[in-house]
DNA sequence: CGTTACGTTGATAGGAATCAATGAGGGTGG
DNA sequence: CCACCCTCATTGATTCCTATCAACGTAACG
């Protein structure tokens, strides 16, 4: 490892006591006593690049994943052996659910940039603190929600498909105190239509109109900005 | 109450030391000491006839339920204010996780047919067996799970997103070690449709070629025979 | 035994996939 | 530093699948 590779690392190898997750960490609303004691429950950060994988599918679980800052996709192999997207997770949301009932991973995770991430040793955890479990299941209960929600927008046109993804990036950026009117995809047409349910040309299509109808602009073919974020939701919600 | 439905409740009631969800029960694992110390944690069984509610979506989220027998929809209003189907819950599946995150059901659950369902106090039961927890969180990953599945089973075409729901639902009922080659739907080809995104005529087409086929056989319009489960497999995976 | 909701079947139209070709960006090596 | 390449993105033309519209059949209910 480089030198200033080794810096970064150590500087993201911080403590759970000032983890930059604030609000989001699973931790969040205990004292600090119990905070303390988190620090044995996680190894802390682990620091992916852009293409790097956390885990692999059909690998052993092991443990429980927070983003801490990047972006990963979450993908699983179909019949074809091809890849199906499944999602993005952003910065706060906790990574792994997938592998809790089977035991192995059902899903590969694979970083979109440089990305940090926290990792949670179950027992260990549940150990130190033994309501964190609640917490979790808060977490597991999101994703659910996140899911249906996904399979119940598969319901409706291309164009507000693409607008209902472009929102809930805004929307889970935005949970996150991050800038969530301008922001990079990380993810190919291709990619967004895969997880879409859309070819890669209809994406492109629908992406082109937005802009040319001025709700958004595009400041490179993957990072969006928003220019009327009411104007998109009316076209999701009436036409 | 009627001294007839009176005497079903009371039979229902029992406790969770002879419950029939069996190796579905989350306590399944513990000792008897657990099991005994169980019948506090939860308020036993409610029984649910057919268009009853269990919950209201928005509703306060109060409690998770054990689906003992019978069957149940879940759905939630979308912007035209009518209905989505989520999906159907099977015996042995955990209903409610969809109101652990904000503390209000993000779903209305309905009984499709005559259903005993079992409360789960949460704080109760956490206070009774603090390692109940970690079944709770692999009941929430196959949730996800499947949803997920569900999500990615939108990418293919009607007649394969039907085949994925029979065999889904065969596959259930067969981890709950019912028939699972001869079962009600207990939706109609509208509420099907709702759920896979076709419409009820495409449902119907599909369901009667399938017949024509000989790969099932309708024993009424909404009980099905599955007569070459290999043969439907085998359409899902490749052509 | 009629009423009503659901299911089936056929004909048509529309939206997205696919096929095809061009354009743009990013990286590499000369 | 520039030219080339290679991948991704865009745009257009066509095809195909499924929704929709329409009509008829069928089962459950009072």
């Amino acid at each position: 490892m480089s030198t200033a590779a080794n810096n970064l690392f150590r500087e993201l190898s911080i403590s759970c006591s000032n983890c930059s997750l604030g609000d989001l960490c699973i931790p969040h609303g205990l004292n600090q006593q119990d905070i303390d004691r988190l620090d044995d429950s996680v190894s802390h950060t682990k620091l992916l690049y852009s293409g790097d994988l956390l885990y692999r599918q059909s690998a052993p679980f092991e443990s429980l994943y927070a983003l801490k800052s990047g972006s990963v996709k979450i993908t699983t192999l179909n019949q074809e052996a091809s890849e199906d997207i499944m999602g993005v997770y952003l910065p706060g949301e906790i990574i792994g659910f997938d592998g809790l009932a089977e035991g192995h991973y059902q899903c590969s995770i694979e970083a979109l940039e440089t990305s940090s991430i926290c990792e949670i040793n179950l027992d260990k955890l549940q150990a130190a603190i033994p309501t964190i479990y609640k917490q979790l299941l808060k977490h597991a209960s999101k994703a659910i929600n996140n899911s249906n929600h996904n399979t119940s927008t598969g319901k409706v046109s291309a164009e507000k498909r693409i607008i209902a993804f472009i929102l809930d990036l805004a929307e889970r950026y935005r949970a996150s105190g991050y800038i969530f009117t301008e922001f990079n995809f990380f993810l190919s047409r291709s990619e967004m239509g895969n997880f879409l349910n859309l070819s890669p040309e209809t994406v492109s299509r629908g992406i082109r109109k937005l802009e040319r109808e001025q709700l958004i602009s595009l400041q490179s073919r993957r990072r969006i900005k928003i220019n009327d974020i009411d104007g998109l939701k009316k076209l999701l919600s009436h036409p």
